[in-house]
DNA sequence: CAGTCCTAACTGGTCTTACCAAATGAGGCA
DNA sequence: TGCCTCATTTGGTAAGACCAGTTAGGACTG
């Protein structure tokens, strides 16, 4: 069975985001060099782009490019509570503990060099950082340490789920680590520790042990979450 | 709010179709009289009739003319038994009368001067033939009386219905006429006097009537059904 | 006269080129 | 440093040509 140029532009745009290679937010290449790249003329393009925008795939908007849509936004926002309170919050940590886990996991087995080239760079940034900083800046730290991870597993659901948490839940992790940091001074040392653990257990591409340091640590802000 | 020229179209296809202008198994005009039309381009066009077609409303083919689709087609295959007993006949025949009914009222109250004519024709037809006929064209032509009726009630859902109705269920109708055809040696005298009543109801404009009329019909019919 | 076949005219599918309109980003300015 | 401007880039639309199936009508045959 040979497929026809649309089809073949729709699959390969369908498996890159399937694959994580075209994320949530992330750019499609324009109709004229998609045109070009699969030697088809810019109608045929901008009809198969328009079937994906039809089911939800993608946004497209005249004058920008267009952007591959997060599938789960419309999921969540119908069964999510209208006053997020701390006990669903605590729920959500609880599934959050096991798909961070699933993150690290997937990210050391099947992160690429380059990606874990990054990954090491920012996490030698963050660890230069680690005194005299804002919980701000530490919580956006935090928050694309995270994302890389989540990224790097090129796993859709997993990075669609991290996207939308982190959006939804950033200032909740920014109140739990200024609380902390009033309470103690200084962040725990667990944080950083689990964080070096994470680290170390992707870089050598360690998947079983990567995904327990990730829920462990996710755990234990759940327990700061808790007592905070 | 001004509407762009492919939201216009679009308006206009689907209002047509819901208007009961365009019915299921119709031609949609060619994709140029469109463009011409609407004074937009063939791309535009095209653009119009493949979100349409991935909705579900038209078919299209490459050479042939676009079709108005059938959307009650899958869903009823979805809810239909696969054995057609009896009993299931009956039940349908009871659900029948009612949408029969609707479909006389709304093309006494709707049905164009020229296709009252149309009916006025077939009607008289059907009248000079009576006598000496196969029951296998007699079915056939009660088919076309109804289905003109239910054409000119311009109800998308009462057309579908009806359309699905007869395909599914001309076999039947057809055995119930050889049944009662061979048990008394002719028609019985209600079926032809009840036509009657439904095409004069219908050709003086009274809707009320014209549903009593057709229901109380198949309720015959269903009779008739029930005890062969 | 009926039936069959074939062709011309449609229909949708694709490509090319050109231009318009909106968003973007780099460079210049305050 | 921050804001603003404008050329570039991107999607939106148009027009014309050609390809590829379908269809209907006319010619032909029995």
């Amino acid at each position: 069975m040979t497929l026809s140029a649309k089809e073949m532009l729709r699959q390969s745009l369908l498996n890159q985001m399937a694959r994580g290679e075209l994320i949530p937010g992330a750019s499609l290449p324009s109709e004229r060099s998609l045109a070009a790249e699969f030697q088809m003329s810019r109608n045929a393009v901008r009809e198969v782009i328009q079937g994906l925008q039809q089911e939800g795939w993608i946004q497209v908007r005249q004058g920008g490019a267009s952007r591959c849509l997060n599938r789960l936004q419309s999921h969540l926002e119908k069964h999510q509570p209208r006053e997020i309170s701390l006990a669903y919050q605590l729920d959500v940590m609880e599934a959050r503990a096991f798909l961070e886990g699933e993150t690290a996991y997937y990210c050391a087995l099947r992160a690429s060099d380059q990606e874990l080239a990054a990954l090491a760079k920012e996490y030698k940034a963050m660890q230069g950082r680690r005194k005299g900083q804002s919980t701000l800046l530490k919580a956006k730290a935090d928050l694309t340490f995270h994302m890389m991870i989540a990224e790097a597993s090129h796993h859709l659901l997993l990075i669609s789920y991290s996207q939308l948490f982190y959006e939804r839940y950033f200032n909740a992790i920014h109140e739990v680590l200024s609380t902390t940091l009033k309470r103690y001074g200084r962040y725990p040392d667990g944080i950083s520790q689990q964080h070096e653990k994470i680290y170390h257990a992707i870089q050598s591409r360690q998947p079983d042990q990567a995904r327990l340091e990730a829920t462990e640590h996710i755990l234990y802000t759940r327990r700061l979450l808790e007592t905070s």
